[in-house]
DNA sequence: TCTCCTTGTCGTCACTATGACGATAAGACC
DNA sequence: GGTCTTATCGTCATAGTGACGACAAGGAGA
């Protein structure tokens, strides 16, 4: 068959929770066009391959993490004509949930990667259409931290109730009430599970470490506060 | 830029609510590839045409719903390399959600459109992805009548409350109380709002006719029984 | 060592929303 | 008028939540 020129893309919004804060990772770009400016790092689709595995290849490449413990979801397809000077380019977007990277970047090939806050991403300063990739994004991870046990991505294999309400606490962008967090989360069934050790690491009394459970939604939902 | 041989496509799952039934606009393959099996109605995007600019003029062409008023929704992207055996075609999947026509397949093009009851589409019997992408779209129907008033979407512009418990029934496969669905439903702001008539076109006692509210989401979401 | 500070964990209480279900209302049909 | 059907209101027990008090258990410093 004959098809119009067209180019096929993933970008990949990749998040992660450092210093309490939601931070994405955002890559200066050194050509044009838009050099200079932040841009979500993603790249074209090989002909044989799957869109995850695009997505999972430039995960790989970005944050060093071979990642197939690594949530990664489809977000939603742009495909605006003129959404790429170049061309018609349409853009898979993967949203990424990743743990606090213990190596930043690592193994990265572009060099100009950072994790910026969310919070810190100014309207019109992101390249192409990233800016509404990123919200969409976004607002998933936010959406889906309420019904589904999602916020354990950001978080290590073994973690405090504290430091998942921190989770919480940094993409809903709310404080929560500790008590009634820590109720909600160890009455619901499969959500994490004790592991039986403790851990001063947040300083005060010693926290029970949790993995997370086998729990896929959460009945009832999480609530924003 | 040079880029790879690549089609892009939408595919509609057009969704209605029929004789209680969740039902869904499936179209006979003329021509092979899966020639003579059901498929959902799609097409490839033009060169300069936005996705959902495809979608809504196909779901015109299938349906005769000139559709600014349709509801209308990305649901995902399917990109496996060997989906089409013409080549590789990547595919954006949009759900429509439509009242019950009162002319059916009005000015379709493709005269062996039907409306099939999703629970008789059998496993393995959709050409492509199809069923996939069909299982998809339903499960995203089924959790956004949880928490958004969607389902007023296929509904006529003024609807009884057992009109819309119809809805609900027929897309979740369960029933519910009419009391406690009525109570809910009125009580919940915004979600719909009296028109001031009634009707006794369901029989029984003359119901109220109410049109959809202003809400956007639901607090708390609806339960499923 | 004792005290204070920090965070973790348990408990209480009022209130809301829900599921189950009884009871009545208001038309259509005979 | 009966009877059937669906609409709509009400009651009650219970689960889940938000607000917040109280105590536990470690570290830091006097």
């Amino acid at each position: 068959m004959d098809f119009e020129p067209l180019g096929l893309a993933t970008d990949l919004v990749i998040l992660t929770v450092r210093d309490g804060r939601l931070q994405v990772l955002l890559i200066r770009r050194g050509i044009a066009p838009y050099q200079g400016r932040w841009a979500l790092p993603g790249g074209f689709v090989r002909p044989d391959e799957d869109l995850e595995t695009t997505a999972r290849r430039e995960l790989a490449e970005e944050t060093g993490l071979s990642s197939d413990r690594i949530h990664l979801e489809q977000v939603a397809t742009y495909g605006a004509p003129d959404r790429d000077p170049r061309g018609r380019v349409v853009s898979v977007a993967y949203l990424a949930l990743v743990p606090d990277l213990p190596a930043p970047t690592a193994g990265s090939d572009a060099a100009s990667a950072h994790w910026i806050n969310t919070t810190d991403v100014d309207a019109g300063s992101l390249a192409f259409d990233h800016q509404r990739i990123l919200a969409d994004a976004v607002e998933r991870a936010r959406a889906k931290l309420e019904y589904s046990p999602l916020a354990t991505a950001f978080c290590p294999p073994e973690f405090t109730i504290s430091e998942l309400r921190g989770v919480y606490e940094a993409v809903w962008g709310t404080p929560l009430d500790p008590r009634n967090f820590h109720r909600k989360v160890t009455k619901t069934t499969n959500f994490v599970e004790p592991v039986g050790s403790t851990t001063t690491r947040d300083g005060g009394r010693p926290a029970q470490l949790f993995h997370r459970g086998t729990a896929t939604t959460l009945h009832p939902p999480m609530t924003r506060g």
